[in-house]
DNA sequence: GTATTATGAATGAAAG
DNA sequence: CTTTCATTCATAATAC
């Protein structure tokens, strides 16, 4: 571990004596221990969506013969209602699922035009899609997780 | 997700001197990243709520067509519908005169998130309610009325 | 019991 | 990026 050494280039802090208290803080140690703890802890949750999101895609499958309008083949599959005035450009769950991911990996930063093209070659495989409906989803995404996040520091008050 | 953000104000100052050693502990930017894996968390624990949510209603849309509670697992073992049903706010005759009223004073002003939050704190005295209901009745409000204002042109086009 | 309507909610796309 | 609009889906209420 280091010393005073790193205080100097990135503002390393210690405990502040203030009035002569004496406030314990993390050592780089134990701030290690916690970022693993958390990042396991994101790896077995993504596991879960997976395995959820395998799961759904089956009972959709099932669900066929019901004839749920949300649980169509055909739009599952990405193919569109030819006949249907559908306009707006909409994920199949494979193409969903690849977007999740992504965001959660990229933990909500802006995307380059490149990475936009790349992420829509791969969309691409699995269904039509254009590399604006790429980039509003993420916009689209980024403003959605902002808003939970939003409610739910209003009911959980300031951290 | 916010970037660092004035770090002279909140900047943690000068490590303590305590019997003559130096503990380091975080800087602002591990904070950040500590801070940007924990928001990666929370955005994948959001996801499995909401997939548990449409998991059940779909339970319980299947339990229903076929009239098999024995194929739904969780029924089996005891969950009630109380708790599955996913429910939908509903305004209460008060607030939605009162929503009413404030539509009517407005007329297409646009609400700003301050105004949100000031009227959903008046509802609130008359039931509970979230800035979001709010915020969505305003949207379909507004929808709503340009759509029979369309009709009514339609309407007058015609004679 | 089924079909229809009204509307809360979700979201892609566009405007600002 | 934020806000707004247009469309769609799901559900509660209602009519048949």
């Amino acid at each position: 571990m280091d010393e005073r050494e790193k205080s100097s280039t990135n503002g390393v802090s210690g405990g502040c004596a203030n009035g002569g208290l004496v406030y314990p803080v993390m050592t780089e140690e134990q701030i290690q221990i916690l970022r693993h703890q958390i990042v396991a802890y994101t790896i077995i949750s993504e596991q879960l969506v997976q395995m959820y999101k395998s799961f759904i895609a089956q009972q959709d499958f099932i669900g066929m013969e019901l004839g749920n309008p949300s649980c169509d083949p055909l739009m599952a599959l990405g193919a569109r209602k030819i006949s249907s005035r559908r306009q707006r450009w909409a994920p199949t769950p494979v193409q969903l699922q690849i977007l999740e991911n992504l965001f959660i990996q990229g933990s909500g930063t802006t995307r380059t035009k490149e990475k936009i093209k790349e992420i829509t070659n791969e969309l691409a495989q699995h269904g039509p899609v254009t590399e604006s409906n790429v980039y509003n989803w993420f916009q689209n995404r980024r403003a959605k997780s902002k808003k939970r996040s939003a409610q739910f520091q209003s009911k959980t008050e300031s951290i």
